[in-house]
DNA sequence: ACACTGACCTGCGAGC
DNA sequence: TGCTCGCAGGTCAGTG
C-alpha cells in the first residue's frame, strides 16, 4: 500500500540507482499496465535518459529528455533492479531495459498500478486534480477549517481526498487522527480550529517520520534493495489490536469503504 | 454538486 | 488437507 512517503523512498532509491541512464528496450507484458497506446508508450520511451525525479501525491514522475513518465503503484505496485541477465521476478508486468545492462522491472501483482507517458508541460499544481503537497505552505490550519466545514463526509474520509490533500492513504490516516485524539467517524462540521492545527501538524510530523524511516509497507520493497520499511514500528493503531499509546484495544469499523482503527480512549 | 458504491485484480488467511 | 469466501485498498466511472 504505498502512501506518499513510500512513493517518495522509492523514488529517491530509483534516482540514486538510475538517473542518468538510458531506456534501450522496453517491453510490455500486461497491456492494461499502460494506459493508452503500447506502441506509442514504447517507441515514445526507447532512447530517452532519465534526467529528474519527481514525486506528486502518490504519483511518480520521470522526467526523461523529451517526454515525463508518469507511473502509479496503486497498492502492489513496486520497482525492482535486475542485474544483467536475472531473471524478472513473478507479475512483473513492464520491463525497461537500461543502458548498463540492468532491467529496470515494474512488478504488480494485483495489476491495478498504472503508468503512461506525457509531454513536459505538465502543470504539477492541477496534476490529476491534486490538492495541496502536505508539506507545501498552503496546506494551513484555515485550508483545513474552510474545506472540512464545506463537506458532510467523516473526518478520515476527508483526509483520503486526493483533491483535499495529496499523498494520505489509509494508514497515515488512521495514525494522523490517531495522533490527533480524533475519531475517524467524526463529522468535518464539529472540526475546531484546534483540531485544524493538529491535523496540519500531525500529517506533517507522520509523513517526515515516515519518510525518515523509508516508509510503512514491507511489499513495496525487498531487502536486497536496502530499503526496508522502518515505520511499520512506529504505528500506533492501524491493523493493531492494541493502541501503542495507551494499550487499550483498538477498535475497527469500515469508514467510506475503509477499514478504520482507532482507540476509543485516546481518540474522541 | 456532492456522496456513496462497485470494478479493477490477485494473494492470503479464516473457516468449514 | 483442500476448498470457498471475504478481505486488502487507490482511483475512477457510474449511480443516486
Amino acid at each position: 500500500m504505498p502512501e506518499l512517503p513510500e512513493v517518495e523512498t522509492v523514488l529517491r532509491t530509483l534516482e540514486a540507482q538510475i538517473k542518468g541512464l538510458c531506456i534501450e528496450e522496453v517491453v510490455i507484458q500486461y497491456a492494461k499496465t499502460v494506459e493508452g497506446d503500447a506502441q506509442e508508450f514504447v517507441q515514445q520511451l526507447q532512447g530517452q535518459t532519465f534526467q529528474e525525479f519527481m514525486r506528486r501525491g502518490k504519483y511518480l514522475l520521470f522526467v526523461m529528455d523529451s517526454v515525463v513518465l508518469v507511473s502509479h503503484l496503486r497498492m502492489e505496485g513496486r520497482y525492482r533492479l535486475l542485474s544483467h541477465g536475472e531473471k524478472p521476478p513473478r507479475h512483473t508486468h513492464v520491463i525497461f531495459a537500461l543502458s548498463d545492462g540492468r532491467d529496470l522491472c515494474y512488478v504488480d501483482s494485483r495489476k491495478f498500478g498504472r503508468m503512461y507517458v506525457t509531454g513536459k508541460d505538465i502543470d504539477l499544481e492541477h496534476f490529476h486534480d491534486l490538492g495541496p503537497e502536505p508539506f507545501a505552505d498552503s496546506f494551513t490550519a484555515s485550508y483545513v477549517y474552510a474545506e472540512a466545514k464545506k463537506r458532510k463526509t467523516a473526518l478520515k474520509t476527508l483526509l483520503l481526498d486526493q483533491g483535499f490533500i495529496a499523498g494520505i492513504g489509509n494508514i497515515y490516516a488512521d495514525e494522523i487522527l490517531s495522533a490527533c485524539g480524533l475519531r475517524p467517524g467524526r463529522s468535518c462540521q464539529r472540526i475546531t480550529h484546534r483540531d485544524a492545527e493538529a491535523i496540519v501538524q500531525n500529517t506533517r510530523q507522520i509523513l517526515s517520520e515516515a519518510i525518515r524511516q523509508g516508509g510503512t509497507t514491507i511489499h513495496t520493497f525487498s531487502p536486497e534493495e536496502g530499503v526496508t520499511g522502518l515505520f511499520q514500528l512506529s504505528v500506533m493503531v492501524h491493523g493493531k489490536k492494541a493502541c501503542g499509546r495507551c494499550g487499550n484495544s483498538v477498535h475497527m469499523r469500515r469508514i467510506g469503504g475503509r477499514s478504520s482503527y482507532y482507540c476509543p480512549v485516546c481518540q474522541k
